[in-house]
DNA sequence: GGGTCTCCAGTTTTT
DNA sequence: CTGGAGACCC
């Protein structure tokens, strides 16, 4: 195996104790040079439960598994430890319920959906007056959990006057009642699995001990994606043995907007004294031509980087192409009628292709050019699956039935569908439950007691509580999981209420759909026999951290997806749309001051110029995804917000010298002059919208008729 | 309490 | 143009 390897390769798989560091930039085999360093491991007699891998995605982590498999064969790789950082720290904190003095052996894990209402839920309570955005307030506890502040410390420095604005005050009210709810519900969200682990591995050492011991070698893919927390973990975590080996690449950082500190990966050697350093620095997937115009928008980084350079191992190959076109529909037609073309000379299929775009708004015309193509395609991102509002009623109720006192799934359909228990009723129930020492779920099961309730409210406890009761007793019955939640579909009439409520059949055929996919996850856990109440609660209990969700789509399929979405994935042809000004680089970024509400915790000043950064890595990300063919394209007018705009070519675009690729014109069908000057579509633009639509600004926006 | 209207804002997103 | 959230009226 070692002869396959580059020298750099080898000296990452070869290099045995202590820390390292290995900086592998786009497409340099970095997954190979982990999955045969943990065989080399092996090898050397290490033994295979004693080496912990950890990864941000379960995708990765599956990959990775399954690429270790073939290496060293199913009975070695079933004693690895191969799993996400949040399931890493799921596994700890549950093993050590006693340690951090948590009741019996379980805890809710709260997703982004559920946090964002419970936050929601405070900022209503304390009457915040203003319409704060709920985001940017989590994003503020997030950042302070994840810099270890305490509330107090927190109250402490809004105090003495160092928050600065108003998000940093009311994040700072929310945060201690936030925690205080996660607490009292015995529950921890996502920053939580993280952080939870590190105090409690920095509070009781002997703990800390047993996690070292058990694990000897730590791996660390993605580096540049750590947060603090997570570079706490791995610190405690490699502190006895240091073996600790760190996976990434500085030049594809893109989620510091989420909390990634790219330091991480920049101070290594700082954090973890007497680190080696490997550079994987050759290129085995893209053409020499593609990685010309990646080095370019390399060169042009600006901020700290580890010096690295991309050495291409491959032949020129065709000419990157460069597309401008009339307007969004324009691009995506020429898109998929170049895929089609692309697919017709059958070289490739369609699974080979992908099209990239930075935000999902820009998904919509590209959808309908496949689509009118019939070329099959995939679409990655968008709302996640499991956050949808109609899939989440649903586990609801059904978590509901399984545990009366999961008291977010009790608020959430409490009043789904209405059946009179509105905010008013809702806070008696609370309030009495809390004055009582009662859970909510005892006070709704004899809302009688409760002074001043509403009789329809009374009523609609009373209805909810059969319904419960109804679907805990077919649990009750041994049946399965599809059978029950069939059922609370049609008790609570879902379908009914979902093509009642939205006046759109679209949206509503959309959701139903959404329905019956869940079911039909339910359903296939049912025929591997993982149907059964036990298993189905534990399921739906870390179903937050998707581990089993949508599978795989290993069908042949055209790949949709933003360019964060194509971060580790490759294709023989890439199109990147929408290279202009405002889109990529996005408005936000070079707006310093939305960036720094966009970017709580970071150090002020610098945000804007960081953000401009990240697009620019962005970008590099999206164009070191081809392998053998890149279109770079762009439009001359795009309409936002319901109107028309001229659009100026991405910066980005503008620094690649014009010998490295070929650029084409794709006009309007209806407008076909409407290329080359402002003013020449200016007077186009009169002739089809009217006067009055000026030149420079902004045109009011009348929808082409298609031809 | 519930349905309807109006207003506003509008990246990226895994776990 | 959209969707979501709050205001407002019944």
């Amino acid at each position: 195996m070692a002869a396959e390897l580059n020298p750099a390769q080898r000296a990452a798989v070869e290099h045995d104790l202590g820390p390292l560091l290995v900086l592998a930039g786009a497409g340099s085999g970095k997954t190979r040079v982990v999955t045969t360093r943990v065989a080399r491991l092996l090898e050397r007699g290490v033994p295979a439960r004693s080496i912990l891998a950890m990864t941000f995605t379960n995708k990765a982590a599956a990959e990775m598994h399954e690429r270790v498999t073939r290496l060293v064969g199913p009975k070695a790789a079933k004693e690895l430890t191969v799993s996400t950082f949040h399931r890493f720290g799921l596994t700890v904190l549950g093993a050590e319920m006693r340690a951090l003095g948590f009741r019996g052996s379980r805890f809710a894990i709260f997703d982004q959906a559920d946090a964002s209402a419970l936050v929601r839920e405070i900022l209503r309570d304390i009457k915040s007056g203003r319409n704060y955005d709920i985001g940017a307030i989590m994003a503020r506890i997030s950042a302070a959990k994840n810099a270890f502040v305490e509330p107090e410390a927190w109250e402490k420095a809004e105090l003495e006057g160092k928050g600065e604005d108003a998000y940093d005050e009311i994040a700072s009210l929310v945060y201690p009642r936030y925690l205080a709810a996660l607490r009292s519900q015995q529950a921890f969200d996502f920053d939580d699995l993280i952080c939870e682990v590190v105090r409690l591995w920095m509070r009781r050492p002997d703990v800390l001990e047993r996690w070292q011991g058990r694990y000897r070698y730590v791996i660390v893919d993605e580096y540049q994606d750590t947060n603090h927390a997570q570079l706490e973990l791995t610190r405690l975590l490699g502190g006895a043995h240091r073996n600790v080996c760190v996976v990434g690449d500085d030049d594809q950082s893109i989620y510091a907007w989420r909390g990634a500190d790219v330091r991480n990966i920049l101070e290594f050697e700082s954090h973890f004294p007497g680190a080696h350093v490997v550079k994987l620095q050759e290129n085995y997937r893209s053409s020499k031509a593609i990685l010309d115009v990646a080095s370019v928008v390399l060169a042009r980084a600006g901020g700290k980087r580890h010096a690295k350079g991309i050495v291409p191992t491959r032949q020129s190959g065709d000419r990157v192409q460069v597309v401008v076109a009339a307007d969004p529909e324009v691009e995506a037609s020429f898109v998929g009628s170049e895929i089609q073309r692309l697919l017709e000379q059958g070289t490739l299929r369609p699974r080979d292709v992908a099209v990239l775009y930075r935000s999902n708004l820009q998904s919509g015309e590209l959808e309908a050019a496949l689509k009118e193509r019939q070329i099959p395609f995939r679409m990655i991102g968008g709302t996640q699956f499991y956050e949808r509002k109609e899939v989440k009623d649903l586990i609801a109720y059904l978590r509901l039935a399984l545990d009366p006192n999961d008291e977010m799934a009790l608020r959430r359909v409490i009043n789904y569908p209405a059946r009179g228990i509105g905010d008013a009723a809702i806070t008696k129930l609370g309030a009495h439950a809390t004055a009582n020492d009662s859970t909510l779920w005892a006070v709704v099961s004899r809302p009688h007691v409760v002074q001043g309730l509403p009789p329809a409210a009374i009523e609609g406890c009373r209805a909810l509580v059969r319904l419960v009761e109804g679907t805990r007793a077919r649990f009750e019955r041994g049946a399965l999981s599809t059978e029950v939640a069939r059922a609370v579909v049609a008790d609570v009439g879902m379908k009914e209420d979902i093509h009642a409520g939205s006046g759109n059949p679209q949206a509503a055929a959309r959701r139903w759909g959404n329905l019956e996919g869940m079911l039909g996850v339910f359903a296939r856990r049912d025929e591997r026999g993982l149907g059964e109440r036990a298993k189905f609660a534990e399921f739906l209990r870390v179903l937050a951290l998707r581990e089993e969700g949508e599978e795989e789509d290993a069908t042949d399929r055209v790949t949709l997806t933003t360019m964060h979405g194509a971060k580790g994935l490759e294709f023989r042809a890439v199109f990147v749309v929408g290279l202009e000004e405002g889109l990529m680089p996005h408005a936000r970024s070079t707006d310093a001051r939305a960036t720094d509400i966009a970017n709580p915790g970071g150090d002020g000043a610098e945000l804007g110029s960081h953000s401009i950064e990240e697009e620019r890595r962005l970008f590099y990300v999206a164009v070191t995804r081809a392998r053998d063919w890149l279109y770079l394209c762009r439009a001359r007018m795009r309409g936002m917000r319901g109107k028309v705009m001229q659009r100026t070519p991405s910066r980005f675009l503008l620094e690649i010298p014009a010998e490295l690729y070929d650029e084409r014109e794709e006009a309007s069908p209806v407008a076909p002059a409407l290329e080359h000057t402002k003013a020449g579509a200016a007077n186009v633009l009169a002739a089809i919208f009217g006067p009055g639509s000026s030149p420079d600004g902004e045109i009011a926006f009348i929808p082409r008729r298609r031809p």
